[in-house]
DNA sequence: AGGATGATCATCT
DNA sequence: GATGATCATCCTG
């Protein structure tokens, strides 16, 4: 794979996280083959405590101060890799955290990377969805379009916000998006 | 339906 | 030596 970047989303990947993580929910996204619809990510800036730029580029880190439309892959818990679509001008350190896919592709090769679980669960889950679709630490600061291929969609639906998970600081900022009413997001979604 | 637990390792103290 | 932007599994009710 190696495509040119939609002009639209680029735009939309320029802007910061907060403005990006609502944007990309119903957007495709695809790797090798395989993937789906986007229906809940999270926003992570510089100045958050909760996120891995809030220290300064450093380390695995690095790809967070790339331009925007870069993808960040990092490990978490020793155990899942995690995909984030960096945003913002470079050298801003915003990312977002894509937590949820609809699948859309690669059904069959999806099935055997993630034996015995149902369809509809296939992409939900930030851990999930990078085993789901073959993506690891190897692609992260990799551009959009090489490894990891994007295009804009709709779902035709309402956006929800709540507080993000799974966090330890910064646990009231209410950077989660999701598309309302998908049976594929990681976890209970807000109310509509 | 929901709480506790352990896996596993890069990064940081 | 401690800490996670997690997840599957094993409880309990």
């Amino acid at each position: 794979m190696n495509l040119p970047m939609d002009p639209e989303i680029r735009r939309i990947l320029l802007l910061s996280a907060p403005e990006a993580a609502e944007l990309v929910i119903g957007w495709e996204l695809y790797a090798d083959g395989a993937g789906g619809r986007i229906v809940e990510a999270e926003a992570y800036t510089d100045d958050d405590p909760a996120s891995h730029a809030f220290d300064g580029p450093r380390g695995r880190n690095l790809p967070m101060f790339l331009e925007g439309g870069h993808i960040y892959v990092y490990r978490s818990y020793g155990v899942h890799w995690c995909m984030n679509l960096v945003t913002g001008p470079a050298g801003s350190g915003q990312a977002v955290l894509i937590r949820a896919l609809e699948p859309l592709w690669g059904l069959d090769e999806m099935r055997l990377r993630r034996p015995g679980i149902a369809d509809h669960r296939l992409l939900s889950g930030p851990g999930n969805l990078t085993k789901a679709m073959g993506v690891t630490g190897e692609s992260s600061g990799t551009l959009l379009g090489e490894v990891v291929g994007a295009r804009m969609g709709d779902f035709g639906g309402k956006v929800g916000v709540t507080t993000r998970l799974g966090l330890t600081r910064a646990m009231d900022t209410p950077w989660r998006f999701c598309a309302l009413g998908s049976r594929s997001i990681s976890r209970k979604p807000p109310r509509e």
